[in-house]
DNA sequence: TCGGATTCTTACGAAACGCGGACGGCGGGC
DNA sequence: GCCCGCCGTCCGCGTTTCGTAAGAATCCGA
């Protein structure tokens, strides 16, 4: 994975040493010597991290910081002068990732630079999400969506979902989602029975006529999901390991 | 120039070790076992550092850290006992400048006391940013803002904001809350729902309806950062641990 | 076609939950 | 010492959700 660096600064030395370190830090490195440059190059290059000299001739840093923010996602490093309390609030306000005051070690520089792109490329905020036909579903966010449109889900209802996304074109028995979704070993079955009703109000295109949850009489309810052109085509296969069920 | 050195563990074996090594390094070592002696230890000698246990009888050792910090300018390395990502990030949010996960070699710690009285000696305090849709945060600065406007939050507050920062899209249960934020494993968790209601007044702009912060029913409260041209605009998939569901 | 078993649908009471407001304690600053 | 901000706790209220019951509808085998 190697990240693109674009270093603005009008001091042809700091530029200098700054770009040979992270080159050798495995970067690809581009420089740009005043603003309406490092704007020219970020258009062209679409850099990963830009570290932005806060004195910059011509246009200021901040405004630069500003314009670079506006035209798409990059992280940006702060180069300041002065250690000075209101340079930092300054940089807060514009929205630097990180700040370092000069005079700086190239070397801090680096870790500053892995630190910050370690940070936002892993800005990632949510977990592997639980896919079937149109509907998407978040475990560590809690949240489904089917299609654009979010499902307004209960717990209950939202592990049910889950437990059926985990588990799909399998036939689960009452007793066998009583104790997986809700943990018990014994309780009224007619409970899941009228959740996977009211869980069917919700996803079902027409809820008397089920699509997504078959009900398998005689035993209990059955994911199907939808032959959907991103999904595989073949025959779903279970992917889980088989269930040892007690006999009822 | 030799360094003052407070070396806080409860267990003697460990504070022993440490200090000889530290000792044997150049630097001038004082000893506590408690968070209250620490205390009273770094008000005496004003250390330049603190090697301190997160896991201290009586007083937590995070909120050690935070008393040390409202004292002075003091350069923290927490010891941690699991090689916990979160308990990292607990640390960095108190603002401890490193860490060092047990078992650890007692060479390496020296190393790493160098290096952070190399970093905090050098150079002004200053460290990465948080940012989330407008607001931004700085652990080590302790401020926070939202666009351009200074939010003024208490401890607990600034701590909340920080943690539901690094962790955006995800719904954090109360008891997780309480852990990850307060360090206790027990306690109210109505003190949870009440610290997120006034946090929620200060960055809501309609604190009844929020918007930031939202409620997950029957589960607790996710921090979802409101659609900014810098986050893609479906969710991507994250290097995050892996997450079991209890099911209830 | 008939009958029993199974599932669907609706409704309702109870419990759980979140929220807002308020209160007392504690510690720091004046 | 006194005041003020912060924190943790508690209480009442409105809302959401859950589990169960009961009647209607459906399915399958005889």
């Amino acid at each position: 994975m190697t990240h693109r660096v674009l270093v603005v600064d009008d001091d042809p030395t700091v530029a200098e040493v700054v770009a040979s370190y992270l080159d050798r830090a495995g970067f690809t490195v581009d420089r740009a010597a005043d603003g309406p440059a490092a704007l020219a190059r970020a258009a062209a290059e679409r850099p990963d991290l830009v570290v932005l000299d806060l004195m910059l001739p011509g246009l200021d840093g901040l405004e630069v910081c500003r314009k670079l923010r506006d035209e798409g996602p990059v992280a940006v490093i702060m180069l300041t002068a002065r250690a000075d309390e209101d340079d930092r609030v300054l940089g807060l306000e514009v929205g630097a990732d990180d700040y370092v005051t000069k005079p700086f070690s190239p070397r801090e520089l680096v870790l500053r630079v892995e630190s910050v792109l370690r940070r936002t490329t892993a800005r990632a905020p949510s977990g592997p999400l639980l896919r079937g036909g149109s509907i998407s579903l978040d475990p560590a966010a809690r949240r489904a969506a089917q299609g654009d449109v979010e499902l307004s889900l209960t717990i209950r209802e939202f592990d049910l979902l889950a437990y059926f996304l985990r588990h799909p074109g399998r036939a689960h028995r009452r007793e066998e989602l009583m104790r997986r979704v809700w943990g018990w070993q014994f309780g009224d079955l007619s409970t899941v029975t009228v959740h996977v009703r009211r869980l069917r109000e919700k996803i079902e295109t027409d809820p008397a006529t089920p699509t997504l949850i078959t009900t398998v009489w005689g035993v209990g309810y059955r994911f199907d999901p939808p032959p959907d052109p991103d999904t595989s085509p073949h025959p779903p296969r279970t992917p889980d390991r088989p269930e040892q069920d007690p006999p009822l």
